[in-house]
RNA sequence: GGGUAAUUAGCUCAACGGCUAGAGCGCUUGAUUCACAUUCAAGAGGUUGUAGGUUCGAAUCCUGCAUUACCCACCA
């Protein structure tokens, strides 16, 4: 088909996507001979749509997907969905009080199957949208988070740790989230600073600070540091009484080393039931702790006439009443930070509670034959290597994580998710127990009501989903017979690369390391490839509050191409940096598209009717000069991406492209051909152009490809091997260019047209005198030596120009001259460093030197030039 | 309080101890229907935040300072 003027990518992409999928291109093949190469991709939560960051993912990974099969290897791009416990949960939630209902009122069993339905709708929503970016992943081995198998998975793992004493239940501080009314993990809790009074009250004796009076209604220990002077009369443990909120309380002196003593007074009253440090002190030293705040965020009855009111109505009220009492000393507005959960960003209340907990520091891991906690096995494997986190500095972000961690708390108070494997019987204090990946058998037994944090499931994502479906409804097998038993884990665990956003670096890459060790003894990945978020134009994150911030990737394929925005996501992004992205960038980018469409438009005329004039492979025939350099060209181009994607240097890949096609092949090496097409050698060009562009530009390259009636599929094509040429030719061209360069450069300056130009002893122009005259659009080029010497090229060339004409071009000649003193200068002072010539590498020093004497030839040049000249 | 980065052309970013610090967009001048105005040619524009240091050589390494962003942490 002729290929039209411009390159309308809505009219192609579904029916070239669907080429692809049903080649099964995109399947992997465990029995292959080929090398193998794997990667899963993060799945996306069922809830939201295609956003920029995803589309960003989709590409990177596609790309990276796209190389190796290119290279030669059986690919594995393994897609997903998570279900989002907490996220899904409260959207669902949401509907049902729109609907003036709730999830009491209609039950668990009733409020799972509409969250399936809703579920269900989204996921296809999500799959369209994979498709439409062009992801070549195995649609065969699609996996949800809440598969049969995969919760298998979980409930196997969950099993193992409580076994071996990783996984333990107890009353523990957690964080609270009153909102959604369920815990959540120490990272879903995000700090916000606001500035808040705070208290000081008297308390007997002492005074002490609080920016949550409403909280000191039990406070019965007064806690100083053990070294305070100002409290050295006070023994740890003495009593005395106190007149306080409510009446008279005994009032207990605690020592404690994690006081401040330069904070405020230096003495401190503790809420152990609602502060982690406050537990910590209680913990410490066996203290008695109450319960001041309900689950629902309201005083209990202990807060006497404020109990049942909210914290926030609460709040100035009791302080009235303390300052009505005399115990109100000061109060000032100091910067205090608040908790929120980052899903529906309600205010975190700590509470103790009966929760799962994962132990993080026992050492109950067996990795490389020591027994280790699982902090020390997620430290070890970045610390020796076997994990290479991309960039770097991540890894210093990864450790200081993990020195901060405490027991993970997995378990959630709602119910869409993994349910608890664990059953109950009998009521009080101790019920019977039941740890199980399946329910028990008998009567009376009653599951945990709770469900896992969805990062537990996300966490096993690279092996879970390898996992025979199949052989997974086999309980009969433990899940290392069932691991040893699938193909797909033995041949594509490890997974060579985790690409995914550095905000979930905590989440869900450390989350993988750290289970993927402990149940497989590997690491889910080999390498972490780490990219920054997609920010507005203006620098801003792209937020659901702020929909006027929120540039959709799916509005702009069809305006644009999937193609363009895919390149505009490469173009500005660097490992771990985020990037800004916004339309001037997409509509530069769907510029390039319409270049390489309309090279092979240009080509496509030239090759005529009978296209295949050469078969694939590296058999053409170069003649002219323009032919050899375009081959030497694009064999730099091909070596140079090749190398930079094997790095993850995906901008720097692209960039190398971008140029190639645009600058050496459309404004050269076509332009050069018009004189004298050499058709074997633009179809080898185009078709191997195709193919390094195909990784980032999927679409209108296959476009391309199948218009022009190549064989196959250009998805399915190996990377290229260049048709050899000859360097020192390749070289000649250059001569040519140099000569364009100058030609061009004085004919604007001295606003000529078609000027005519002349040469002596130059046969590389001699020999191509048509190709001189169209690429620098001159007039005659013939033999002589006459008009304005062009100082520039490498040749000795004339521009025909009268005398007035010329004494014009003095001044650029002198301000040249100028330049290229000083040039000589800085390279003489160089070479005349006794220390520059003994340390710097030889063939920098020969470099300087040839530096120096070509700026002097020149020089000397011009300088005869501005004699000739005159005044 | 601890940490990580950023600061380079008007804007957005590259350059990871070695050519004259590059690119896209924008800007200036010119071209015109022969692949593409989603085009072509030519050009202007930078003391690399700041003060020192190391080095034959620094945007790059080190130290201090300034500004900004982010992450972590139990200052009540």
């Amino acid at each position: 088909m002729k290929l039209p003027k411009a390159y309308e990518a809505g009219q192609y992409e579904s029916d070239i996507y669907k080429l692809w999928e049903e080649s099964g291109l995109f399947q992997a093949d465990p029995n292959s001979s080929k090398p193998h190469f794997s990667m899963s991709m993060p799945p996306p939560n069922e809830t939201s749509v295609l956003h920029m960051g995803s589309a960003l993912f989709v590409t990177l990974q596609d790309i990276i997907a796209r190389h190796q099969r290119q290279l030669g290897k059986d690919v594995l791009w393994l897609p997903g969905t998570d279900h989002a416990a907490i996220a899904t949960n409260a959207l669902i939630e949401k509907q049902l009080a729109e609907q003036g209902t709730d999830k009491h009122k209609i039950g668990r069993e009733e409020f799972l199957k509409r969250t399936k339905e809703f579920v269900a709708a989204n996921r296809d929503a999500i799959i369209v949208q994979l498709r439409a970016m062009g992801a070549s992943c195995d649609w065969g081995r699609l996996r949800y988070t809440l598969d049969e198998a995969l919760n298998r998975c979980v409930n196997e793992v969950f099993v193992k740790m409580w076994h071996d004493g990783l996984i333990y239940r107890g009353h523990r501080i957690v964080n609270w989230d009153p909102k959604l009314e369920t815990t959540v993990s120490d990272d879903e809790v995000e700090r916000i600073e606001k500035n808040e009074p705070l208290y000081t009250l008297q308390y007997g004796p002492f005074q002490i600070a609080t920016a949550r009076p409403e909280t000191k209604f039990g406070d019965k220990y007064v806690v100083v540091h053990p070294d305070d002077k100002r409290y050295a009369q006070y023994e740890h443990g003495d009593t005395f009484e106190v007149d306080w909120l409510n009446g008279k309380v005994t009032a207990t002196v605690i020592k404690d080393e994690a006081v401040e003593p330069k904070f405020g007074t230096g003495v401190m009253t503790i809420t152990p039931w609602h502060d982690r440090t406050d537990f910590e002190i209680a913990e410490r030293h066996g203290l008695e702790k109450d319960q001041i705040i309900d689950l629902k965020g309201k005083l209990l009855p202990i807060a006497g006439e404020f109990a049942g009111m909210k914290i926030n109505e609460a709040r100035p009220k009791i302080v009235e009443k303390l300052d009505k009492l005399g115990l109100l000393v000061k109060m000032e507005d100091r910067p205090h930070n608040i908790g929120l959960n980052s899903r529906g960003k309600g205010v975190i209340e700590p509470q103790i509670m009966l929760q799962w907990f994962i132990d993080v520091n026992r050492p109950a891991v067996n990795w490389k034959g020591q027994l280790r906690s699982l902090k020390e096995v997620m430290r070890a494997v970045v610390e020796d290597g076997d994990i290479t986190i991309i960039p770097k500095r991540f890894e210093k972000t990864y450790y200081q994580w993990i020195d901060n961690l405490y027991d993970w708390c997995i378990s959630r108070q709602i119910w869409w998710g993994h349910r608890v494997p664990v059953w109950y019987k009998g009521k009080g204090d101790k019920p019977e127990i039941y740890v199980g990946v399946r329910a028990p058998k008998g009567d009376g037994w009653q599951q945990d009501p709770d469900t896992l944090d969805t990062w537990f499931s996300s966490a096993l994502w690279t092996w879970s989903t390898l996992v025979n479906q199949d052989l997974a409804k086999d309980y009969s097998l433990s899940l290392e017979d069932l691991l040893q038993k699938s193909g797909d884990f033995k041949t594509y665990h490890p997974t060579d690369v985790m690409e995914t956003g550095w905000d979930i670096l905590f989440f869900w890459v450390a989350r993988m390391i750290l289970a993927t060790t402990y149940v497989t003894g590997e690491v889910p990945f080999k390498t972490a490839y780490l990219h920054g978020l997609v920010r507005t134009e203006e620098g801003k994150k792209m937020s659901k509050s702020d929909p006027d911030s929120i540039i959709d990737p799916m509005e702009v394929i069809p305006e644009f191409g999937t193609d363009a925005l895919r390149l505009a996501l490469v173009a500005g992004t660097t490992a771990g940096t985020d990037q800004r992205v916004g339309k001037t960038k997409i509509v530069a980018n769907r510029n390039f598209c319409n270049k390489l469409w309309n090279i092979a438009r240009y080509i496509q005329e030239a090759l005529g009717e009978n296209l295949r004039v050469v078969p694939v492979g590296r058999r053409v025939t170069s003649k002219s000069l323009a032919n050899h350099w375009i081959l030497n060209k694009l064999s730099i181009c091909s070596e140079k991406v090749n190398k930079a994607l094997a790095n993850f240097k995906f901008h720097e890949a692209y960039e190398i492209l971008y140029h190639f096609v645009w600058d050496d092949l459309a404004d050269w090496y076509i332009e050069a051909s018009k004189t004298e097409p050499n058709r074997e050698v633009l179809n080898h060009v185009l078709e191997n152009t195709l193919k390094i562009a195909h990784p980032f530009a999927p679409f209108v390259t296959e476009t391309i490809w199948q218009n022009l009636e190549y064989d196959g599929l250009l998805a399915a094509q190996l990377w290229p091997e260049v048709a050899s040429f000859d360097k020192p030719k390749a070289k000649q061209f250059e001569v040519i260019q140099s000569v364009v360069a100058d030609a061009r450069r004085v004919a604007t300056i001295l606003e000529l047209k078609k000027p005519a130009l002349y040469y002596s002893k130059a046969p590389i122009l001699e020999a191509n005198i048509e190709l001189v005259k169209r690429l620098g659009r001159l007039g005659e080029v013939k033999a002589s030596s006459e008009g304005l010497r062009l100082v520039n090229a490498t040749e000795p060339v004339w521009l025909a120009v009268d005398k007035e004409q010329a004494r014009k071009y003095r001044s650029a000649l002198e301000k040249q001259i100028k330049e290229l003193k000083a040039d000589i200068e800085r390279l003489k002072s160089r070479l005349a460093s006794k220390n520059y010539k003994q340390n710097a590498p030889k063939e920098l020093v020969e470099q300087t030197e040839t530096e120096l004497k070509e700026a002097k030839k020149q020089s000397g040049t011009i300088k005869h030039e501005l004699d000739s000249l005159g005044n």
